[in-house]
DNA sequence: GTACTTGCAAATATTTTGCAGTTAC
DNA sequence: GTAACTGCAAAATATTTGCAAGTAC
């Protein structure tokens, strides 16, 4: 676990150790709050601010991934065919894929644990514009600013 | 347009109409904000709230759709490596999907315009849980509760 | 006429920022 | 020893709620 954080570059605290693992640990995809209602009896001094900063550590440094990304506002799409999306994680411009056809086939466990309404497929990158700002500007860009799965 | 929402029962208003038009005419995906300051000329009266709340009323009767859903908080996943996610939109569960074999062949274009560094693939539904619940309860859930893309 | 919608104000929730003190390396 | 992290307070942003007045059907 230390060494997980170490080999990305990633200064331990007890504080960040104990966030990463219960991330780890957890199996369903935790929120800040999450994590930090349940820390906060072994660190009473915990704040969610750390919480906050070291997710947002983690998954810039490819240790942990959101799993609902561009979540700065809600953004909505007038066209309800399906359809695939291209997100730039840096402006968060939502460019559309259409026929694009792709095939999927579903465990069968699925079919009994869950009903499927709809899905959805999104490519996360840098659309042409923020890669020459990232590319001109400093050596942000070279790693995946917050990855996402 | 007028029959659009009407064939869903959605009750015709100016400002509905209009946020709908804008919503379907512009195809980059906006945000409440984004519609609402284009409106606010031709509808000096406008309240944001207005408008989150004809969004909201558009994406569950189906005339639009979300593009990032479970939008309430963050949440993050301990684990890096590719799977597909299930994701209940009435609790917020998350289920992870491993090993699920997938191809899709993006178009050329995307080349030039688009560098792709990692994708999401999501499904979107009731866990079992819920279906029981919606089952049991009200007449909730006939109509699929908000719709994404 | 009635039920639904709008607009206003205020509340809530989520996330970010600034700064002083503390800790990892 | 220095740069990075934590915790506190406060701010910024996004979204929701309660309620009175207005409007669609």
């Amino acid at each position: 676990m230390v060494k997980l954080l170490k080999e990305r570059d990633v200064q331990v605290t007890p504080q960040r150790l104990a966030i990463f693992e219960r991330l780890v640990i957890r199996k369903d995809h935790p929120s800040a709050e999450m994590i930090y209602s349940e820390l906060t009896h072994e660190f009473p001094s915990l704040t969610l601010v750390t919480v906050y900063n070291t997710l947002q550590k983690l998954s810039s440094s490819g240790l942990c991934c959101k799993v609902n990304p561009l979540h700065s506002s809600a953004r909505y799409d007038g066209n309800t065919t399906a359809h695939m999306h291209l997100i730039c994680s840096t402006c968060e411009k939502v460019l559309d894929l259409h026929d694009v056809p792709f095939s999927i086939e579903l465990p069968d466990w699925v079919a009994g644990e869950f009903q499927v309404a709809n899905h959805m497929v999104a490519f996360f990158g840098l659309c042409r514009q923020c890669q020459i700002s990232a590319a001109a500007g400093s050596t942000e860009g070279i790693n995946p600013a917050s990855r996402t799965a």
